[in-house]
RNA sequence: GCGCUUGUAGCUCAAUUGGACAGAGCAUCUGACUACGGAUCAGAAGGUUCGGGGUUCGAAUCCCUGCAAGCGCGCCA
């Protein structure tokens, strides 16, 4: 619809004899309904060089529009300072209800702007040396959801998390696992948690349930095979912190993945640095960079030449002890995923067809928190020394969460100790109110999580006033199924005696889905789809309340097509929430 | 000091990226059909969009400036 309006816009104008700039033309949806159902500024932006005032170019466009024969265009109005509104007949609202229910949740708002594209998506992330924490969980409900309305718009789709296991943070971690399985005290730059102390038990007991001695517990921390999987550990690190390191990285992923799963946030693919190291790849990096000069030697160190290209300065890879910093695995890492032969190896979800016009992946994107994001510069003026254009890496920085509890800011500090995880804000509420709590709102803004509001307003939160809608809708379609009355109503039926307020209001929220998702994922921006599906919600709920459906008064007609509409409410419910990440019950 | 992000109702946040009278939820107050699921619906009240300039038909949105908050600025990750 949107396209034929445009088209007519544009050759209404050109019949006018008014050349104006498409670009600033807009097709718009008014955020009141006495507006129209769509608006033009058309007039607005062309005035000057028609030399009309804008009104008066207005009524001329109005009468042009009027007279083209639309589709269902019920009449034109001049408005405001110069706005064409267009009012559409019902009879629009109506083919739009029977497309959503013909294509349903798999159909309908899916939208081919990806045209097969590929997109690697790289989130959370978070060091395996303990819990997930407030940030994982914003990053992996954005991410996740970020993900799902890439695929529903038509890019194949690959998630990452990226496993930093080596590394001076992975031998502390070990370290402190180390003291609190010898009952020593932790170093002082070590991890102090308690869950270090618990997975310190964890451990012993798990070697004792193996059948060691506890006199060979030592003996066999000095287990030799990882020493080759620990490239960055410095030697002479003590053999028994490795062990505890490599056991400890496996207990922590563990949970983060427990955690991430239980609010329904998967990955394809997990990449740990180690397998990376082993693979070469960051040799690999290395040479291509020096062979194309963009490596400078300093003060024994080697420096990537990064402010060449929008970094404030240089950066080093190799330190003056001849040891890498994480810079280089991390660009080893990004440059992977470019790689279509490794996407398509990741791509666990059918075979997308892709379109192959380009010769790596199109779109590498990154998802951070705000205390990552000085590290954006670097990584994208890596990515385009190694070839890689400047358009297709992308880093969306998110702003960090905080939780409250008790009525004070919980401090996230590993020196002390005090963490709370986000397996805590889940208990304490559930998954689906945790993860709708955190695409509430944008990513832009910090965002403060108090669990003991979220747990006294329980009731009536928000996501589930979204769920009560679908349970209601699921409900009716028992209660028709039970009195005899089609379930599921034949694409035939007739909708026109959809005309009320109430079922028109509906209507009309069920139609902008598609563009919702699509400025949702151009925006990157999935709280869009939150504001919407409670939108919806609410046009349902006003719908429902007002519009008896399978009364016995209600005529048969009039009842068909509002289990119609029930049944495209249903649909648009089930695709916002998938797209959510969050379930859509038949039942609450 | 420099850079990134943010500042909107009492509170938590939206606002179709420059559109028309800035909207929801919570909290407060007042109401509703014997209810196909009341976890619902309707109404009231609540605003100098941090301050000050500017750009134009039109600004919460863009530019300049001041204030405030978070984060970053290592041969740490």
């Amino acid at each position: 619809m949107e396209a034929v309006l445009a088209g007519a816009i544009s050759a209404a104008l050109t019949r006018l004899g008014v050349g104006a700039d498409p670009s600033r033309i807009g097709l718009e949806r008014p955020a009141r309904t006495d507006h129209g159902d769509w608006s033009t500024n058309a007039a607005l932006v062309s005035a000057k060089g028609a030399g009309l005032p804008p009104r008066e170019l207005a009524q001329q466009l109005a009468a042009e529009l009027d007279g083209a024969g639309l589709p269902h265009l019920e009449r034109t109005e001049v408005a405001g300072p110069g706005f064409v509104n267009l009012h559409m007949a019902p009879s629009w609202l109506h083919e739009v209800l029977a497309e959503v229910v013909r294509e349903g949740v798999d159909g309908y708002a899916c939208s081919d702007i990806g045209s097969g594209q590929t997109v690697n998506l790289e989130f959370v992330s978070a060091n395996p040396t303990g819990p997930l924490h407030a940030g994982g969980g914003r990053w992996g409900a954005f991410g996740d959801s970020l993900a799902r309305l890439f695929r529903r718009c038509g890019y194949a789709t690959v998630t990452e998390y990226y496993v930093n296991d080596l590394g001076a943070q992975v031998l502390l971690f070990g370290q402190s696992l180390v003291a609190r399985m010898a009952g020593e005290p932790v170093p002082d730059d070590g991890y102090h948690g308690e869950y270090v102390a618990d997975w310190a038990d964890e451990l012993v007991a798990e070697m004792r349930a193996a059948g060691t001695a506890d006199a060979d517990i030592s003996q066999l921390l000095e287990d030799a095979a990882l020493e080759a999987r620990h490239a960055r550990i410095p030697v002479g690190t003590p053999p028994e912190a490795r062990f505890a390191a490599r056991w400890g990285i496996e207990r922590a992923l563990r949970d983060v993945r427990e955690t991430l799963e239980s609010m329904n946030v998967s990955f394809g693919h997990w990449q740990h640095e180690s397998e990376l190291a082993a693979s070469g790849a960051m040799d690999d990096v290395f040479g291509r960079l020096r062979a194309d000069n963009k490596i400078r030697s300093e003060a024994d160190a080697e420096w990537l030449r990064t402010s060449e290209y929008g970094d404030d300065k240089d950066r080093v890879l190799y330190r003056s002890n001849g040891e890498p910093t994480y810079f280089l695995p991390d660009i080893a890492y990004h440059d992977a995923k470019f790689s279509l032969e490794r996407f398509h190896q990741l791509q666990h979800h059918g075979a997308t067809v892709h379109s192959a016009t380009s010769s790596e992946v199109d779109l590498v994107i990154d998802v951070l928190g705000a205390d990552h994001h000085g590290y954006v510069p670097r990584i994208a003026a890596a990515m385009q020394m190694l070839g890689h254009p400047a358009e297709s890496y992308e880093a969306i920085v998110g702003q960090n969460v905080t939780l409250m509890r008790d009525g004070k800011v919980i401090e996230l500090s590993k020196r002390t100790g005090t963490m709370v995880e986000v397996r805590e804000l889940i208990d304490a509420v559930s998954p689906d109110v945790a993860r709708f709590a955190f695409l509430l709102q944008s990513i832009d803004s910090r965002q403060t999580i108090d669990i003991d509001l979220l747990s006294a307003q329980a009731a009536e939160n928000p996501v589930f006033y979204v769920q009560y809608a679908h349970a209601r809708i699921a409900s009716v379609a028992r209660r028709a199924e039970a009195d005899g009355v089609a379930p599921r109503p034949p694409a035939g039926t007739d909708l026109s005696p959809l005309t009320g307020d109430r079922e028109l209001a509906l209507l009309r929220a069920l139609e902008v889905l598609p563009s919702v998702v699509e400025i949702a994922l151009r925006e990157r921006a999935p709280h869009k789809v939150t504001t919407w599906v409670r939108d919806l919600a609410a046009a349902f709920h006003g719908f429902y309340h007002d519009c008896p459906i399978l009364h016995s008064e209600v005529p048969p007609e009039v009842r068909d097509a509002r289990l119609c509409l029930t049944e495209g409410t249903r649909i648009g419910l089930a695709i916002g929430l998938d797209l959510l990440g969050v379930d859509a019950p038949e039942a609450m």
